[in-house]
DNA sequence: TTTAAGTTGAAATCCATTTTCAATGGATTG
DNA sequence: CAATCCATTGAAAATGGATTTCAACTTAAA
């Protein structure tokens, strides 16, 4: 999904709900989307401030949630206590690969695990809604450190 | 594992730390092995304030880590905002399917998800050292209702 | 404009978790 | 057994991220 597509997926979405375009809002979602993945509140905070510094934390969590409620952003927990945000791409789901050494994210997807899922939840009489698949391990530059 | 078993482990444990035994730590243990998984450090406190009103939450929460440190109870966050545990099967990983209708929790374990996340992992240059799977959907009871 | 309603940011509040601290208790030593 | 040391306890306070409050301010519709 394109950053002018989110962009107006944003702005139907306050439409839609009789919410209003602020400036805020735009710089907010810019550096959202500029920002690359996984950033928590505070992170896109710290980063706001710099250029805006009049822009609020309890604005920016805010316009997070209203970026996951229009579907534009998704909410994480990586078991650091924080939520992170990342952009949403709703062609195609994927996981997570999480560097314990030095925290680098990697994200991946497979079908193959996607499907055993679906079937292993059916067994127990169960229908998926969502699923979340964490791999905690060393990457590839960690590993050659040590 | 059995619960004798566990008693031990945790006896041993506090010794090689330089750790005392005390009333609380038993009372907490019998109870948190006593009363299944996935409870909350609160659900747990709360039992035991029953029969032994004067054990602390602190207490319950210190002995909690202690339990956790000493390998015979894990920490799980199933996104409702609190820690909960659960009993170490250290023979048998497993991972959990969640009903968001009802809160209930099934554990299962599937060696074929397993093996393709060290795949996937590898393809990625990275070794797992934990992981963390959960499907959150309707369990059989709650899809019928509806 | 004018007006009604949503938004903002600083500060306050929330809530699970964690820490503090004085009193208490376990275990080692003489 | 008594003395001593040091860990433990529990109530209360502190912490930290998330969320809400509220008066001032914007936005967009009339």
């Amino acid at each position: 999904m394109g950053s002018t597509d989110s962009k107006n997926k944003f702005k139907d979405f306050l439409l839609s709900q009789g919410l209003k375009s602020t400036n805020q809002r735009e710089l907010i979602l810019e550096e959202f989307l500029r920002a690359g993945s996984h950033l928590s509140t505070e992170e896109l905070y710290l980063r706001l401030r710099k250029k805006h510094p009049r822009i609020g934390y309890a604005t920016v969590h805010r316009s997070l949630k209203l970026f996951a409620q229009c579907g534009i952003a998704e909410q994480r927990h990586f078991g650091d206590g924080q939520a992170r945000y990342e952009a949403s791409d709703h062609d195609e789901h994927h996981d997570h690969l999480i560097c314990v050494s030095c925290g680098k994210i990697v994200e991946f997807e497979d079908p193959r695990i996607e499907s055993l899922q679906v079937e292993v939840a059916g067994e127990h009489g169960f229908s998926i809604e969502r699923h979340r698949l964490e791999l905690y391990g060393s990457c590839a530059a960690c590993s050659s450190t040590t």
